[in-house]
DNA sequence: ATACTTACTGACCCATTGGTCATTAAGTCG
DNA sequence: CGACTTAATGACCAATGGGTCAGTAAGTAT
């Protein structure tokens, strides 16, 4: 009875769609979300969250925007802030980052990125910027320190830093669609990568198996 | 005047369709295709198409099936017969084989699977059999070879082939997403990726085992 | 030629859904 | 407690597009 029939809170309502947006998106893809399932989701009428974001594809781009900065933004001081040694980074913080992506809502991010990016060109572009660009970057500056303090040989990998990743992206890719027919032990698989990675770049010492210091 | 309004090629046309549809999609997505498009670029009414497609889903199984099954065919022969020794094959015919495929109908087929993949489980479990399934095992029998021949150490590798493929599926999407922004030598990055392979798993020899046979 | 089969057409149907807006009621201020 | 602002609603509209089917004409057999 003295339910009120709905409360005003202006402050929390993107947040919940956003997050209502990112399940709905996560179950059938963009094109087949109705925006009226995402409203009901969250809670909320429709015509409420029209309110909010102008057009469906706001929406979208909302969403990406909310999972994506935050990720990011930690890999990247992660590195500059770091202590350890090139290699103790990727062996420690670095594989943990990738062993965390196929279970988290990155991974249906870069399912929307995939299927949709083509079709929103500043999207990309903003992707490119905030997420690329910047990993690269950070990745690059790693490989270059391991370098310069002798730890890693010169290699083409500083070229090409993208190599670092490429097993966390399959990673993610096999978890969205096989997973069930074709289980995959994603932890190990990336941990495999870092340590062949490793001993390919290392700078060929006494005692090659060196497993940690 | 004497022009016919149609020819009559029951032969052709599907495959005709196919073609058209995969191009559509590779614009478009799945999703956002007209029905209609696909017939116009195959020079046909919707009405033909649905003779011959019973629904539209039908018709994207059918275009994963025309790209996908040859490609992955050429494959598993190529392991199969080869005379050259691992490493060989990889710095080779592998070597080539994802490198073209950044620029192949299988990018389009890659960028389909992960957005409709989830959508359409029985499209996915024959994609698996056909293309994930017989690919790895080709892959692993070729790590196998290497090891059993003294080529290769014995790594974790072969239990995860997959590491193998990354990052041609990286290269794939960057390719598919990014390329404008920020362009990849994926040839290049591909080559990089052997290199560093085959430093991490070629037995250590001086000099006690030259490599090649 | 004539009758017959069927590849092919395209106008039509109607369920779906992104987006709107007049209306309602929750909070707020004097 | 009114008067007012605005968060929130949900019925509604218009367009889109998958799928159908009655009709047409290209080929074929006789």
């Amino acid at each position: 009875m003295a339910e009120p029939r709905f409360q005003r809170r202006k402050e929390e309502r993107p947040a919940e769609i956003t997050q209502a947006a990112l399940e709905a998106f996560a179950e059938h893809g963009y094109a087949a979300t109705r925006v009226d399932d995402v409203a009901k989701r969250a809670g909320v009428s429709k015509g409420l969250l029209y309110l909010y974001f102008k057009t469906k594809e706001e929406l979208f781009k909302a969403v990406i925007r909310s999972v994506v900065v935050p990720r990011i933004d930690a890999l990247k001081t992660d590195i500059a802030d770091t202590e350890l040694t090139a290699e103790e980074f990727l062996r420690g913080p670095f594989l943990k980052f990738i062993q965390k992506l196929p279970n988290s809502p990155a991974r249906i991010v870069v399912r929307l990125m995939i299927a949709e990016g083509p079709k929103h060109p500043d999207l990309t572009a903003y992707y490119c910027d905030q997420v690329i660009s910047g990993g690269l970057a950070a990745l690059r500056q790693l490989i270059s320190r391991g370098v310069r303090q002798g730890e890693f040989r010169q290699t083409s990998l500083d070229e090409f830093p993208q190599l670092l990743v490429a097993p966390a992206l399959l990673s993610i890719v096999w978890k969205t669609l096989f997973q069930k027919h074709y289980p995959l032990d994603t932890d190990k698989l990336l941990e495999t990568h870092i340590e062949l990675v490793l001993r390919a770049i290392k700078v060929e010492s006494g005692d090659a198996h060196g497993g940690a210091t």
